[in-house]
DNA sequence: CCAATATCGGAAGAATCTTCCATGCGAGCA
DNA sequence: TGCTCGCATGGAAGATTCTTCCGATATTGG
């Protein structure tokens, strides 16, 4: 089961990403091979984790979620007790879509959607800055999303 | 059809978020309703937009995108113009999943998937710098990744 | 109170999934 | 070369699921 992934793997591990919601026979049919052994190729995709998951992906504007902005933290102390505070945290916050440990000016990005910009400063004062060990935040709105978590080019 | 969506759709649009390969029945069951119920109300949700697409979430180890970088951009100018030119060359470039125009520091924020620190290296070199009108970028290393692309809370 | 409209669940044919099995290909070896 | 072993493949078939039509029920508006 170590074996590496061929053409045709690679050709279906695509397609699912672009479509999750394609039937197995429609796959089978783009890659040319037939649908018993699409079904075995897709299973190990997912066995062996190539895909971790499929997620239907939700229009932000259309559950009031239009509202996108990145903040870039700077904490107290870079101990890994504080490091781990302030992650454990995060990982309880819902609206945080990203967060990242980062080498530079801050020590952690975050990704956040909210509903608007009255949200987020509610948000911002209740819970962003009462994180643990939090000494700093800089916020920067998105004015215009470009391109929002394109799919993964391999 | 411009019915707001009710206690059943906002569950079936969170189930669907974390798992998109739910069978219709096994949806049906999950919210209460016969299938085909459950079969008009999903297409809906498709059909007036609140998802987007199903997408298959590839592991980014697994295909040698295991490197992950924040980019903050300065422009040159603040044109129209020179935003436009910056918007198009990065809609080419397959390895920045997300870009937005924010306000702040920055004019633009990437967030970059690539294999290693010298494949980023040289695409900073080759490609990033080269973009047009750029006139700085600070380059942020993820050195742990908390949070990647979490499901929407709504 | 009634009519119009929308939404529901059951049912059934069509399509799909999932697994078993025999075939064929290629690697390794004498 | 000729042999065997291991593995991936495609066909087939029962089980499951999808998709749509239908009549019944609930909701809305006059």
């Amino acid at each position: 089961m170590r074996a590496p992934l061929d053409r045709i793997d690679l050709k279906m591990l695509r397609l699912l990403q672009d479509n999750g919601r394609l039937t197995n026979a429609e796959l089978a049919q783009s890659v040319a091979v037939s649908p018993a052994t699409c079904h075995r190729r897709t299973q190990r995709l997912f066995d062996e984790g190539y895909i971790s998951h499929v997620r239907a992906v939700v229009t932000p504007q259309k559950v009031d979620r239009g509202a996108l902005v990145m903040v870039g933290v700077v904490l107290d102390r870079s101990t890994p007790e504080s490091f781990a505070d302030f992650e454990k945290a995060v990982a309880k916050l819902k609206f945080i879509l990203d967060c990242h440990l980062v080498a530079g000016d801050f020590d952690y990005f975050l990704k956040i959607r909210v509903g608007d910009m009255a949200d987020f400063n509610r948000i911002h004062g209740d819970q962003l800055i009462a994180l643990p060990g939090v000494r700093q935040t800089r916020t920067f709105f998105v004015m215009k999303e470009v391109v929002d978590n394109a799919p993964l080019d391999f």
